[in-house]
DNA sequence: TCCGTCAATTTTGTATGCAAAATTGCTCTA
DNA sequence: TAGAGCAATTTTGCATACAAAATTGACGGA
């Protein structure tokens, strides 16, 4: 058995569940991590866990300390506020470049999207909080990707799925997540209206907004 | 020999050579990279070059194609100015940091760094171009480094990187670097006066004042 | 001459072996 | 019993072997 069936390579897939675990808990903050162990895990052969495990190590969710001991990496509470300061910069240029180049295709599927997550919003069932989930998750990737930059993929891997670590629409209250979803269908009109400024402003504000939600109002003001 | 003797593993001196010689133009944009031959090149066995090359595939400098071809990656010249405006947005987020972190050891060391490039500007001589470059990496290096953040790391390496690929101060008119000197200094002025958005700001117009430079007016407006 | 086919070579993906460094834990002594 | 020292185990880093996929090139037919 040299190549999965699945037409997937095994690094790749000893990524992605490692980074998922990670992201959900599973593998919490601190704990330690052998390639012997994840690998007989995962069913893998060392190699592809130690591909991964380096890639998660330059992405700063595992860390290597003294001698043999690697780690789930620890976030210190005010790495995650910086995340989202970093975050909302980030993604701001990538909504400012959208509204220079996005498609009338993307525009339509972004709108799409954001009436998804108005129709469900505030939520009321699990079935809600997965479908808008769901639905923000697509709208930021065809954000990502409407600016065609391999750079700002590289960056946003390394920082929007660390805010991830924390996040859940569940910690938002009722008129946070009223205004998360009039953000949305916001951002698809400046982006409609090829107003980047308006655009790059709208998301700043919606990152903000989340990460007022995630570390909560005591925080708030810790990072500056 | 399982171990270099410099007391340095061979992943990471392939990973600093590999990125090095694709910085430097040694390795061109579009050249084919195959694991054995860079191997071979570096007198290394295939598994530490093919990791190096996973970080820099993972980082955007290296690209898989179809099948068995992968290359230094092109850069799209708006790729370029792409990355000067996310560099522009990431520097000024760590000037501000470290308006509000640094030491007052770190704030003489900057002055410090900041004076040299002053005395040898406007540059006269390969002696003072050196010179300039290296206390202005030091400088920069410095600033990100007082904002304590791993994932700043990060996604500097991916980014400011990439915009030194076609970076010179030898480009730099006598105007150009008598301003960049004077940014240098201001910035310093501005966090030692703890102001973090005089620094953000300074830090901005400095990095689009680089741009300018790299990229020519002719282009300027060609992101926007 | 040009094109299709097939075999040889190259390249990548994965597994495994081996050595050095670090950790662990056991034993022996005071 | 507590602690120091040493041996066994674990863990990592690197090299290499092997299989599958892709590329290359040569050969033959039209």
């Amino acid at each position: 058995m040299t190549r999965p069936a699945d037409r997937q390579n095994a690094t790749d897939m000893a990524y992605r569940r490692l980074r998922a675990d990670i992201l959900n808990g599973a593998l919490p903050a601190g704990h330690r991590l052998t390639e012997t162990g994840q690998a007989e895990r995962l069913q893998l052969s060392r190699t592809p866990v130690r591909e991964a495990i380096g890639r998660l190590i330059s992405e700063g969710f595992v860390e290597r300390g003294e001698g043999y001991s690697t780690r789930v990496a620890e976030f210190a509470s005010d790495e995650l506020l910086y995340v989202f300061e970093i975050r909302a910069r980030i993604e701001a240029y990538a909504a400012r470049q959208a509204a220079l180049n996005c498609t009338p295709e993307d525009i339509a599927r972004l709108r799409a999207l954001a009436e998804v997550m108005s129709a469900r919003t505030p939520a009321r069932s699990d079935a809600d909080f997965d479908a808008i989930a769901e639905a923000n998750e697509a709208f930021h990737s065809l954000l990502y990707n409407a600016a065609k930059s391999p750079r700002l993929q590289v960056i946003i891997a390394a920082v929007v799925d660390v805010g991830v670590v924390a996040w859940t629409y569940r910690s938002y209250s009722d008129r946070a997540m009223i205004r998360s979803a009039q953000h949305h269908e916001e951002l698809v009109d400046a982006i409609e209206a090829r107003e980047p400024d308006w655009a790059e402003n709208v998301m700043c504000a919606h990152v903000l907004a989340a990460k007022a939600c995630i570390v909560g109002p005591s925080v708030r003001d810790a990072a500056e």
